[in-house]
DNA sequence: ACTAATCTCTAGTAACTGGATAGGGATTAT
DNA sequence: ATAATCCCTATCCAGTTACTAGAGATTAGT
């Protein structure tokens, strides 16, 4: 049930640009920078949040990118989703992306007990990443960090 | 966070291993012929389901494959693991397979709001897999062939 | 002993996917 | 103008997936 390096880097990234606060774009080489990813391949992910309307971009000097609509809107289901495809396991038991089994010995989908077992495999999942959005993530990067600095007594 | 098909060709089997009662061997060709999967390919998962110590096999006429265990004690989760790999969609949060995060911007593991994220994911996906056996979908399967055929008036 | 029915194991292979890299083009602020 | 950006397409390589093939070992029944 492994994540791709894309998904990986997607949610990494936003993260990164949810805890961004001083200025509203933030430059792909400086994203690269912070997080450590390829600025090339970190340019195609971008691209594939931007056609999916996470984030938007502006060339040119002081461009950059940012989120298309507010963090606290974006949820970590979502890009998964946009990045890495359907959360379920099998596709007769996607939502968002639901298919016919292929396999000529189903029984009718209602009927199937794997599909069910996918169905709630899925909606496990969900229940996390769908209810989790970005300014979440950002707003426990930031207690830990004040929590960090009052344990060292900073 | 798609299954491959030799996950879900490997708990297809074993459900269908799990179903019969008959015979305490059942043979690949049968297997092949009620899933609707190459029996080559079919060969490999089982062999590796057997490593696995999951199945048994023998050799020789009347041969063929049965669970090394009680279905009832044989999760999905083992198997999806066992075909698929570790649960966690990042590796930093597997249990049966844990490794550092090779991102070198990364916090320390304990305070990664990404890793606590994909912990929370992996649970989620283990509360249904790890808690449900071969055992219980055989049951499934038999309690809604039942309710079919009353349905129906047979 | 022979034979038919099995599983065992190793190789190979075509297509796909993942994870990048490269470079020229378009746009914007100064 | 020009420097700093994003935009887009192409290419590439390694690994994985999903199979197929075939020779070998074992077992049951005759």
């Amino acid at each position: 049930m492994k994540l791709s390096t894309r998904g990986d880097y997607a949610v990494r990234v936003l993260l990164e640009l949810a805890t961004e606060v001083d200025q509203e774009w933030v430059a792909l080489a400086a994203l690269a920078e912070r997080t450590g990813i390829s600025p090339k391949y970190l340019e195609q992910i971008l691209m594939r949040l931007r056609t999916a309307r996470v984030v938007k971009a502006k060339r040119g000097a002081h461009g950059g990118y940012a989120f298309a609509r507010p963090s606290a809107e974006v949820t970590v289901g979502e890009v998964v989703r946009v990045m890495d495809g359907p959360l379920a396991p099998s596709l007769c038991a996607s939502r968002t992306a639901h298919a016919p089994c292929p396999v000529y010995r189903c029984p009718s989908e209602d009927d199937c007990v794997l599909r069910g077992l996918w169905v709630d495999v899925r909606d496990a999942i969900s229940q996390v990443v769908d209810a989790t959005t970005f300014g979440d993530l950002a707003e426990r990067r930031r207690r830990q960090e004040t929590e960090q600095r009052e344990m060292y007594h900073i």
